[in-house]
DNA sequence: AATGATAGTGTATTACTGACACAAGAGTAA
DNA sequence: TTACTCTTGTGTCAGTAATACACTATCATT
């Protein structure tokens, strides 16, 4: 929660330069020893927990809008981003209202206001991100998919809803590129698949699947170092993998 | 295009009433004859044709926006809605812009501000519609997907991309009951098949997979009055198509 | 009663999925 | 060095779904 002065501020600035009624929320998916993480972000003087997100500047493309958000909370440029959802619940911002309503009057007051936010999702290389906090928020840091805090506004939906869509998305888009290392072995993206889907997927039946959508380069070297048979490393293909991800696989009819 | 008095009223209602900056846009689809159809209008004083569309009120939920436009289109309540995706292009209203700018200052002129529009699709069954212009149109009337008229703005992509989420959700939800009549023959519902996805089906194939999702009841009593013989009449499984609706066929993972 | 057009249905072939078991490699410890 | 353990790589078989294809049934018309 802002101070009076804050508010009042970041309520000028963002007037001059947001286009108002709408912001932008993303959900940040990354994959880390095993387990499915989300960025998130904890606001200064509250409890509970929001999504990364951010508003739109007056001249600029949602897709941009939603990247530069990101790039502030990870550091990273040319993030694989979904659209999937637009949440527009009159209610959904009650709590802001309820919180700010007394410190500015509403005609000046930026987050009385009604929202409008487009859902993004994400896939990012965990390795590759470095979590930084919004000039709202005290901490920014991964939380595991299995063990999530508690969520402001809606924002507990908008994960829920994106977490469905990837994994209905995983049934005719291929997945990974954006989460796995350049190199990773089999048994390594099968963990991904089932962490996303959360269950056990048969690991000779998911070889094969895998090994036939085309999307992946066996390569020369096998990764050493394991105490155990030493796997094959993969990467991807990506001019199949981009084709698959604009034509889908196979799919009905 | 509006005249400068019409305009006039218009941007004061707008701005009174409306959120700006956002707009609704629907591709409603019908099947008719064999045929897929789409309702549009056409401006008065325009070239091209426009999506049915427009805004959200202030306090008004999204779908109960796009259900409120698409009665006032079509006289229908209770229509099959999908959200599929937000435009958002800086530039996507550049003609409205360089259309209205001289009629009235920026500062009070709805038309050249810059709009997101929430892209939902609809299905329908087209003989209850009764195409009804809104009051910058002269016609609003179906067009057959097959031969379409020039759109102006982004509409045509508007209209591609609710094609193509169309195609894609056919492959893990039923749909026809919303563009059926209440009975129909399994010809007449492959015909819709084979219309959307723009391409021949295997009569037998077909007809198996479908009965496969258990979502049809036969009904007792066949078709009369064609020169042929006469084709079992059908009906949907409410209570079977709605829980496919919700879990999806198959999916495979 | 023969014809023409359409509807209903069965079957063989192939591809895919799911369940399962065994062999090979790499380190570890005797 | 050898046996052991853990993990990876791969083959097979059975059941299921997808594809391709051809015949029979029915109605209206002549």
């Amino acid at each position: 929660m802002l101070t009076k002065k804050e508010l009042k501020e970041y309520c000028e600035n963002a007037r001059e330069n947001y286009l108002p009624h709408i912001s932008i929320d993303c959900v940040v998916f990354g994959f880390h020893e095993g387990l499915m993480k989300v960025l998130l972000l904890k606001v200064k003087n509250e409890g509970g927990w929001y999504l990364p997100g951010g508003f739109l500047l007056k001249p600029e493309p949602i897709e941009m809008a939603a990247n530069r958000i990101l790039k502030e909370r990870t550091g990273l440029d040319e993030i694989f981003l979904q659209q999937f959802h637009v949440f527009g619940d009159p209610e959904r911002s009650k709590e802001h209202f309820e919180m700010y309503k007394d410190l500015l009057p509403a005609k000046e007051n930026w987050f009385t206001n009604r929202f409008l936010t487009i859902g993004y999702y994400a896939l990012v290389d965990f390795c590759d991100v470095n979590p930084t906090p919004d000039q709202f928020s005290a901490t920014c840091s991964w939380c595991d998919l299995n063990d999530l805090p508690e969520f402001k506004l809606d924002h507990a939906l908008i994960l829920k809803t994106a977490l469905d869509t990837l994994r209905l998305q995983l049934n005719y888009q291929p997945i990974g590129y954006n989460l796995m290392p350049k190199e990773f072995t089999m048994p390594e993206l099968q963990k991904l698949y089932e962490t996303i889907l959360d269950k056990k997927l048969d690991r000779r039946n998911f070889q094969r699947r895998m090994l036939g959508f085309g999307i992946l380069n066996r390569l020369e070297k096998p990764r050493k170092g394991g105490a155990h048979k030493a796997p094959y490393l993969y990467s991807f293909d990506l001019e199949n993998y981009k084709a698959a991800l604009t034509e889908g696989f196979k799919g009905g009819w």
